[in-house]
DNA sequence: GACTTTCTTGGACAACTGTCAAGAAAATCT
DNA sequence: AGATTTTCTTGACAGTTGTCCAAGAAAGTC
């Protein structure tokens, strides 16, 4: 066994060991906070000091909760985009035609581009790492699988209200809405007004274009 | 230059234009020697003496010719996305109908996602460092400009071989494809064989949906 | 109370970063 | 040829980074 490897089964030991409820919400309350910083900055920029500095904690604890900045911040987007995917699934619970799926899902869409922008960068920003570092794939892939299937609980319902069948693969509709909101999302940080706008109507047009004519 | 220019051309004018040359010329040669190693890399893990170990000079004269990474950066990018763009203008060109401009854009696509998937990743990336950074915005907002006419020209070209109007704006199509692309090329770099399969059957799916139909 | 375990701190470490400047080397000019 | 300008190297600088660790605080247990 290599060091390494004993500090990994170490750190593994002690979460075991412990009550997991008082670890685990430590572990949350670290990462909500942490949230806080990267998205502010990024990844790239965004040092452990930094973090806890933005937190009431030292620096030192951060290594105590997290293996290593990897570990920490993927559990942090992970934290965020598993309660993000949950409000999509309201507009399908609530919506009564394909139209007002329609547009409520392109609303929602832009109010979250508008509201939650910084975070969403942070997921880019994540997902981006994974082209180039192989250890963010894993997670980064997992959870590209849940906004795909959030993305097509979305259409589909479209396609039966509609009545009509979906011509188009989950991972291609995900890629499409997908590269609308990266897009917004850019115009929208540059302060461009339009942004939202042509992210709704982006939207709102592309959805009816899935469908079989 | 012809002779009557030269002849009115002042000597050190002469001189001073023969050392923009070299030295746009060594940036450019810099600059491509600095592509190798970031698109390997990627911007957060680059160093210029990385980069200048892994070309012919020392580490300093980065700074002899670039004003610092940033400058560096942004250069490297635009001269590759330079070159790139005006591949895809061939295919517009060449195309004798709607259907053959249609999968010889879904297979170009494909086969730059397969042979140069690195360089992308590193467009990708700049990209994303804009979301934070605003000091890249400038830059990265006029290579999407450029890959957004690229784009448009490939869409209205196959709405004119198709006698159909294209019913989504410029802007809207590039965001399409965009994220087509960068799915495929994150799940191509993951080793995922379907990829580039997928890529392509989604762009051939795609672009006709965008006719009125 | 004393003890053990869990948690937190803050400093030390070595490695790495972008930047810069002084001077060597090469190219160019006179 | 020597003088001058351009180009490049080298080493140093001041910060920052992730990681680790000894020591102490806090909490839990008896």
């Amino acid at each position: 066994m290599t060091l390494e490897e004993a500090a990994v089964t170490e750190v593994t030991d002690r979460i075991s060991r412990r009550q997991v409820d008082k670890f685990a919400e430590r572990r949350a309350q670290l990462a909500t906070s942490a949230l806080r910083t990267l998205s502010e900055l990024g990844y790239a920029r965004t040092s452990l000091r930094e973090i806890a500095q933005n937190s009431e904690f030292s620096h030192g604890v951060l290594h105590y909760y997290f293996r290593d900045k990897v570990e920490l911040i993927t559990y942090c987007v992970k934290l965020y985009k598993a309660e993000c995917v949950t409000r999509y699934d309201q507009i399908v619970a609530t919506a009564r035609s394909a139209d007002q799926l329609r547009t409520d899902f392109a609303q929602a869409l832009a109010t979250t581009c508008a509201e939650d922008g910084t975070m969403h960068r942070l997921w880019y920003d994540l997902r981006n790492q994974a082209l180039f570092e192989e250890s963010f794939r894993e997670d980064v892939l997992e959870i590209d699988q849940t906004l795909e299937l959030m993305i097509w609980r979305i259409v589909s319902t479209y396609g039966d209200l509609s009545g009509t069948p979906i011509t188009v693969s989950p991972s291609t509709a995900y890629a499409l809405f997908d590269g609308l909101f990266q897009q917004a999302l850019l115009r929208h940080l540059s302060d461009q007004p339009k942004a939202l706008d042509d992210l709704r109507d982006g939207v709102e047009r592309t959805l009816p274009k899935l469908l079989i004519p």
